[in-house]
DNA sequence: CGAACTTTTGAAAGAGCTCAATAGAAGTGG
DNA sequence: CCACTTCTATTGAGCTCTTTCAAAAGTTCG
């Protein structure tokens, strides 16, 4: 899934991307600042705030949870924020070592949403985003068989790069 | 107050600015992501996360003020992302906006905080922030009559460049 | 007044964007 | 299986915006 906000100049600017077993959407206030949409077939779960809240207020293992939940949400969004003030290269980096960190195997990562996904999500456009990871690649720290299967070949450099 | 960390490469990035009776630093996983520095004289309440965590355990109504204001942090750093995706002039015109909108005196805002911090919380250099300044000023969409203290002579000039 | 600090301004360099073309992948129908 | 279309990704060249480095102007405080 991606969750998605599209600006008043009309460019895209995507929140997340939610992964397999991923919770998201989970919001205390009325305004939904984003939209959400499937990039693949995807089974989804809905939970009314309302009957959360409630939930939450009886049980506190659950209100604990999420707690939880929110607190990993907000160093998410931190770490986002930190990633956005960086170069086109630290944020590629960071975006790679983050999608490895979650949907790796080994050292392969299968992306799932496309470069024009990738530069709304990184605040870069396509064709920087295309020609940061040909530069990875060509630095060794990575490799590309396919557009959307990235091998880490150097993390650290990677981690290096990230900031 | 002001929310900051430093990168690896030395820059400063500063999470956020926190005015008189602003709520700061509520976190329910144990890293702690930024510091904190009083920019000017300040009180502060300190309440210790298990205190307050076992506080809304037993009080409902503390637990609701609780997501509430853990969903608006999320909010406002949902904007802040936002907002650090754009030009520098729409950076600006936005900051001064969320500062208008939580400190202004009608159309008078005083910053409480240096140029530098402007521009470690926009993630741009010091010299783009007085650029932009001047070029807003220039612009006749604000008056500058010191250095920290800001007129908004036009908001919706303001708000078109915000985007 | 003089020293230290903050802010503004200038000129050149660099990073990323825009526009445009090419290349590669995936699907469709003969 | 191959031509054809469409969509996605890469590459190239020029331009724009922001940064960098440097200097000047303004502020604050002893």
């Amino acid at each position: 899934m991606r969750t998605y906000k599209i600006l008043s100049d009309g460019r895209r600017q995507i929140g997340g991307f939610y992964l397999p077993g991923d919770i998201f959407g989970v919001e205390f206030t009325d305004d939904h600042a984003f939209s959400a949409e499937a990039i693949t077939d995807t089974k989804i779960v809905v939970v009314k705030r309302s009957a959360l809240i409630a939930l939450a207020g009886r049980d506190a293992t659950i209100a604990h949870e999420l707690f939880a939940l929110t607190g990993r949400e907000l160093r998410r969004m931190r770490e986002r924020m930190l990633l956005l003030v960086k170069s086109a290269q630290e944020r590629v980096a960071g975006f790679l070592l983050e999608m490895a960190e979650r949907a790796g195997v080994g050292n392969i990562v299968e992306l799932p949403m496309s470069r024009q996904d990738i530069a709304d999500y990184l605040g870069l456009t396509i064709e920087t985003v295309s020609r940061t990871f040909t530069g990875l690649e060509t630095a060794a720290a990575i490799a590309v068989p396919a557009s959307r299967r990235i091998v880490l070949r150097n993390r650290s450099a990677l981690r290096h790069l990230n900031g």
